[in-house]
DNA sequence: CCTTCACCGACTATCGATAATCGGTTACGT
DNA sequence: ACGTAACCGATTATCGATAGTCGGTGAAGG
């Protein structure tokens, strides 16, 4: 594990972060630490440990451990200790199939009750346009996480939401577009279609589309984690 | 606050319960007494209270609470409180139009799959039948929560399976049953058709039943609290 | 009468210590 | 040598006590 050692509640350098409680410092922290790779996933975390080295009592950091439970980064068994997730665990196809169920839901939902923002996704997809001409992959992948995240949030249904959030849809997003060498210009098109089909008001297709638009990705090659599903997984 | 008083740890009641945390006990108890309205929402929870009331110190209370704030059935305000949410009901309905997400979408991937654990659904289908013979509304629920935990699980999808459990249908599902005034019978009927149409091997005919039966009851009358949702909700 | 500020009581956030439990290890009986 | 039971070290779950913060209250000032 690392060497950081915040052995200074830095009140001068934080004014306004110190409000946060020391559990959300903490938590923060290790958020980041899981992300960049710095604390391997199936490492143990001990609270203890970690009081030590936050330089906190274990109350703080057992409640940041159970956030990050939350947030099904770390997986915690009743007198066992936490563990931290397995990334290969939740493999990018996986996610991509539940991310169709959940953005085929919220299209409906959204269209249901006439929410759609649809300038907001034209905004999106002229981003990724945008990103497309200047290869520039990170700018696209934003643009794509976004699109989506307006759909999310115009079906107002903050379950849905959550349960959208908590895939962590960024940090794989990225990383499908490398892996899956995914053409810039292609996500721009597709998404493009989608909204169309939105605009156009026919429901089922559009939800349909939606779907589909997900399960291609959970079909492309990804990288060595993800075991092949059957091809049978592309909704007919 | 209501009057409940457990001024025993009643040991000798729960021999087998008791392998539980005591933070997980008094979620359970929480959750119960919200989603009957025992405690009503806006209402405010005195962590030191609650700990004098269940007998334990304020650990035990503040990590119930964290899981309540997660499975947003109350709201914490760093140094404030938590307070028992508004939407509760709301939240209830939200959850089924997930699990329809979810659930339509296991179903496609079980089916497609051909991994439909048809034997175990019937049985379930069986266990319904005979609690609404006995009028036990309680096993009527572990088997409706196990008919859907049975097809989740084919789906073979583990973040799929994941979202799923997020969800906590269990101590979501009880409250349903008693708030709707669902009838036994109809909860055995409901299932039985649904296990139907997935035995015929109609794909898309199963998805959509999977999904009306949650979007059904997410269009029930639960209480005073659930605002009214349009009748368009319901799928077409 | 309305706004400002120090003070007060109520609670939360955090601490340090203790009780309990888990997995692994060692000693023992066969 | 093998299976079983008591023992151990490590770590979590829980406790009881304390420090600090928040909203409200009432006096002081305009």
């Amino acid at each position: 594990m690392g060497a950081m050692t915040p052995d200074e509640p830095a009140a001068a350098v934080t004014p306004l972060v110190t409000r946060m409680t020391l559990a959300q410092q903490i938590r923060e922290s290790l958020v980041v630490r899981i992300v960049s790779g710095e604390i391997q996933p199936g490492e143990r975390l001990v609270e203890t440990k970690l009081a030590a080295m936050y330089g906190t009592s274990q109350a703080p950091v057992r409640e940041a451990l159970r956030e990050l439970e939350a947030m099904r980064m770390v997986e915690t068994r009743p007198r066992r200790g936490t563990f931290v997730r397995h990334f290969v665990q939740q493999t990018l196809r996986e996610s991509y199939v539940v991310r169709a169920a959940l953005e085929e839901t919220a299209t409906r939902l959204a269209m249901l009750a006439g929410t759609v923002p649809v300038e907001a996704l034209r905004a999106e997809v002229k981003a990724m346009r945008a990103a497309a001409r200047a290869d520039d992959a990170s700018a696209a992948a934003r643009a794509s996480v976004a699109f989506h995240r307006h759909i999310v949030d115009a079906a107002h249904n903050e379950l849905l939401k959550l349960s959208w959030e908590a895939l962590q849809i960024e940090a794989r997003t990225s990383v499908t577009m490398v892996a899956a060498e995914v053409k810039l210009k292609d996500i721009a098109r597709d998404h493009a279609e989608l909204l169309r089909s939105i605009e156009d008001g026919d429901l089922e297709t559009a939800c349909k589309h939606a779907r589909d638009h997900q399960w291609h990705y959970a079909d492309l090659p990804h990288d060595a984690h993800g075991r092949a599903r059957r091809r049978a997984m592309m909704s007919g």
